[in-house]
DNA sequence: GCATAATCACATTGAGTTGATAGGAAGGAA
DNA sequence: TTCCTTCCTATCAACTCAATGTGATTATGC
């Protein structure tokens, strides 16, 4: 289940991508135009910040920008930092792996090995799209990184 | 995120379906051998059978067995029962649609075409593999189930 | 009939998460 | 200086999750 925080975040950097030449943008213009709680917003973009995606500007006319291009970052990157793991289950997680104490024998467990399937189908697409792509319309992005 | 409830559901009737011609098999037996407590266990099996996936028994030699043939009993089912819908936001989703409130023009949002993407895949996934083919090990089944 | 053993049905709990808000501190522009 | 904007922490109510408790109901074996 995608959080409402990293629903919004998807949406600020899609705000962000679509700003030319890198003009900042107020977190109060995204906010407003994307229909984000304001305070929100502004916790979410401190993350992204903080994880690099995003730099920031303060004062008078400040705002925040893409830190880089926007076919360099992925759906992917931006859910990991929000949600934690695409995988559905902690033991099929390469980024947040963890062990089930209740299974005995992991390597020969069928709950695993869907839910390793479901997560290498999710990160497939997720990672195969990047803010650019999801821009300019459609999954032609996604679907060329799965065939690759 | 597949909860714990959803993933003990898969661990007790993944254990009915290895059942020889459907002889019962009771919750404390279960929760022993798959190391599930046993009374969130009774609560499990208690709404699997009002779906209608398993039948019980009560009384002395009680217990539980599947109510169909294993290869007609998915994983997507038994997750769907426990956890909800697949998809990873209620607009993506075809069992539990919800409409997003904050996006204007839902049929062009990225963020929607990306997570129905998702959930696809998770469904085709799921859907496609039964408690028959994941207890003959390997994802034969689903990957069939895909092609087809 | 009676003790036993199992499922059935709620009610409750404690911990943790989620979504959001509040209030100011700090930095930059006019 | 005086706005304006980001930065940062704390806090909150509501909800969900995982689990447990208590007792009622139903079937078996003697
Ligand atoms: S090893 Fe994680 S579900 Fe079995
Ligand atoms: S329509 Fe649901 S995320 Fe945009």
């Amino acid at each position: 289940m995608l959080s409402q925080k990293a629903k919004y975040a998807l949406k600020a950097m899609l705000a962000l991508a679509e700003q030319k030449n890198g003009e900042l943008l107020q977190a109060a213009d995204i906010a407003e135009h994307q229909n984000v709680p304001r305070k929100f917003l502004e916790l979410i973009l401190l993350e992204l910040r903080k994880q690099g995606l995003i730099h920031s500007h303060r004062g008078k006319h400040g705002g925040y920008a893409l830190a880089k291009p926007a076919d360099t970052i992925t759906f992917g990157q931006i859910v990991r930092i929000m949600d934690g793991p695409l995988a559905p289950i902690p033991c099929a997680s390469l980024t947040g792996y963890r062990r089930c104490v209740d299974c005995q024998d992991e390597k020969a467990c069928a709950i695993r090995k869907a839910m390793r399937e479901v997560r290498d189908a999710a990160a497939g697409i997720l990672d195969g799209m990047t803010l650019e792509s999801a821009c300019s319309g459609g999954s032609a992005g996604a679907r060329a990184a799965l065939t690759s």
